[in-house]
DNA sequence: ACAGCCATGTAACTTGTTACATGATTTT
DNA sequence: AAAATCATGTAACAAGTTACATGGCTGT
């Protein structure tokens, strides 16, 4: 969703052109973020459309060769000042596939919560670990490789307290006779009132 | 992306029909996540396709009327045990919207990066406040809400550390003169090595 | 009869993916 | 001249979103 803004941001430093601007996005993400071209070129496209963003003209070419080159408009820069000012509306929370997974796990008949918990575990700790010796090994000398590494070791650091956390309220609720997917009827009675959001807003 | 595994899911337990998926999702998720109903119909259409799923015949309708109801096939529950048991390739991390707005706010001239940092942190410490509050009014009786909001607590918490660590590794940086973007050749010279990502996969 | 909900679907669009096609330039 | 790599693009698909269309059933 924001690689059109890392473009856009990219080419507030000047007019680049579509190669060279996946190449500047992974090297600004520590080579951890491949950014596939064939997006580069169709999210210019849209840029262009939209007017953040205007080919140059031949007659103003960076070099002779095949480069096609991006300059940012007014509009752009607007969009772009916006974007970095204004924190997304988070109010309902992204699906995550992980916590899903756990979820639906407790309803499958015949499944092992436990033990889906714990592989997934043993999983994120032995990707941590790999992400630790990485980091070690580069020592700081990648300022954006340390960054995105390090957001990737507090996400899934997360995600372990979390599953600790799932399994142990889960094992309660069982003991306490919890029933996750209580046999619905067919059709399930409607009580008449909205569908109301927890964060409060009305879908 | 498991959508598809939750419909599958929800369908293990018996023959169910759409506007019933829907709704067992949202409940199943503490009306947190909500599960848009035209991508339930395209989701059964892609999973009948693929063989997971089988429209119920007429003559074995569950009840008179419009619902077109589905079963789940052998295949569909050999996919997804699969799933549950496999854990899924995080090898190369999600890219994530705030954390490419911090890399890339320090890239763009006449951007104050703190103020970036703490506009976000302010805005998603008061969105842990809500959640909280909400979690607290419902005083652990919804197991499912609970399970879900926890995970937001949890990602969310992780992210406002993260931003405080990368504000200080920033400032830290830009003190010692480093320089995110410097100013790059037009035509970067090759180092002729094949891209390679820090997990080892080859690109 | 008609308003409103239940239920299924489709259309148009965005973002993202992998894979392939096509030239231009550089290297061997 | 051939091979490699630089560079731009397109096609086909998956998954998600919002919005709209269409019918059946229910309650007033």
């Amino acid at each position: 969703m924001s690689v059109r803004h890392a473009l856009l941001a990219l080419l507030s430093e000047g007019p680049k052109y579509g190669l060279q601007l996946r190449e500047e996005f992974e090297a600004n993400t520590g080579q951890v973020w491949p950014l596939n071209v064939g997006q580069v070129y169709t999210t210019l496209q849209r840029l262009e459309r939209d007017g953040l963003v205007t080919a140059l003209a031949d007659t103003e070419e960076l070099e002779p060769g095949p480069q096609k080159a991006y300059r940012i408009t007014e509009a752009g820069a607007g969009e772009l000042a916006h974007w970095l000012r204004v924190p997304p509306d988070l109010s309902t929370p992204p699906r995550d596939d992980l916590v899903m997974k756990v979820l639906i796990a407790v309803r499958v008949p015949g499944t092992d919560m436990s033990e889906v918990i714990q592989a997934h575990r043993r999983y994120l700790i032995q990707l941590m670990q790999e992400w630790t010796r990485l980091k070690d090994d580069d020592n700081g000398n990648d300022v954006a490789f340390a960054l995105v590494v390090d957001s990737e070791l507090f996400r899934l650091d997360s995600v372990v307290r979390w599953l600790d956390a799932a399994e142990a309220r889960l094992r309660r609720a069982i003991a306490d006779g919890w029933n996750p997917g209580l046999p619905p009827a067919i059709r399930p009675a409607s009580n008449g009132l909205p569908t109301r959001h927890p964060m409060g807003i009305r879908r």
